[in-house]
DNA sequence: AACGAATTCAACCGCACAGTT
DNA sequence: TAACTGTGCGGTTGAATTCGT
């Protein structure tokens, strides 16, 4: 049976995915007159949505400073870190990675992180997978940056971790940089990365919550390509045209597939300063995995 | 090439809280 | 103090896209 027509249908709101002309509609009239009053912003802006509706789609999509693009290693990173802190607080977790949104982080861990935890078998809000996020994941991430950065001194084209740009790479808003922040550098110095094998040796205290959540606002405040330790890993840089590109495309925790007995095979929770265990093969398969997204 | 399965992510919903009347 | 309104948050949904066969 077909619902009643409303007789008040030309003021019915709208549901569902915005047009291009809504948009524009809600872009320029925060242009004029702001953000905020949002019930008010509607009705006066011309659109048939929910004040919510609008502030959701502003906040999570045409907001200037909004950064797309996977997610960085050090992003991954912070948010392992945050959330084994503080949980799900996805709006506090997000107020730490400048131009990332709540959304965007809890569909990250939704479809990413309780993914990997289910191919591993444990509660993602466990203990267990904090450990493994802690122990393994981490390091693997933090090594890899280190990596990055040594090798960087290949030029865009030439470093495979950085494929050609597309458009949506370019992030015009963020604001560059004058100066960056003196501590950074020696906070990942802290991470003893073995000489010759992949085993990344992490101090506690470095992982405890406390170190990183502390250095954390810094790294909000500036983007991360101010880091000199981050600075040469190819993902970030100035475009031609000098707004702030990301280049992240090819770091993601999705390629950390691993399988959950030679992953946990090889992780020891009773070893857990950190002490990454040591079969090289396994670090290889799963890093060679985790920085080579783009052909996948 | 076609189709179903799996994944991603924009958007919605309900609730909580703070401020105002 | 209660009622109302605006805003923000976390959980969930479902359409679109990608992947695998």
């Amino acid at each position: 049976m077909a619902a009643p027509r409303n007789p008040n249908e030309e003021n019915e709101l709208r549901k569902g995915p915005w047009t291009l002309e809504e948009d524009n509609l809600l872009i320029h009239y925060i242009a004029n007159h702001g953000e905020g009053h949002w019930n008010y912003l509607a009705k006066f802006a011309g659109l048939k949505r929910t004040g919510k509706s609008c502030r959701l789609r502003w906040l999570n999509y045409l907001k200037p400073d909004i950064k797309r693009g996977n997610l960085t290693p050090q992003e991954q990173l912070l948010i392992l870190e945050l959330h084994s802190k503080w949980g799900n607080r996805w709006s506090k977790i997000a107020q730490h990675l400048p131009g990332r949104t709540d959304n965007e982080i809890k569909n990250y861990w939704r479809t990413r992180v309780q993914k990997q935890a289910r191919q591993l078998n444990i509660e993602s809000n466990s203990v267990q997978f904090l450990d493994a996020v802690r122990g393994f994941w981490m390091p693997i991430l933090l090594q890899k940056m280190k990596q990055s950065s040594r090798s960087s001194t290949l030029s865009p084209s030439q470093n495979s971790a950085s494929p050609s740009l597309s458009p949506n790479h370019t992030v015009p808003s963020v604001p560059l940089p004058t100066s960056p922040p003196g501590n950074v550098t020696n906070m990942f110095d802290n991470y003893h990365m073995s000489g010759n094998s992949n085993l990344a040796t992490v101090p506690s205290n470095i992982l405890s919550s406390e170190s990183l959540i502390s250095q954390v606002p810094q790294m909000a405040e500036q983007s991360t390509s101010l880091y000199p330790a981050f600075d040469h890993i190819g993902y970030s840089s100035l475009s031609p045209d000098g707004s702030y590109y990301v280049d992240n495309s090819s770091y993601d925790m999705e390629g950390l597939s691993l399988d959950p007995v030679s992953a946990m095979g090889n992780y020891d929770n009773s070893q857990f300063d950190c002490q990454m265990v040591g079969n090289d093969w396994v670090l290889d398969t799963i890093t060679d995995n985790l920085w080579n997204m783009d052909g996948m």
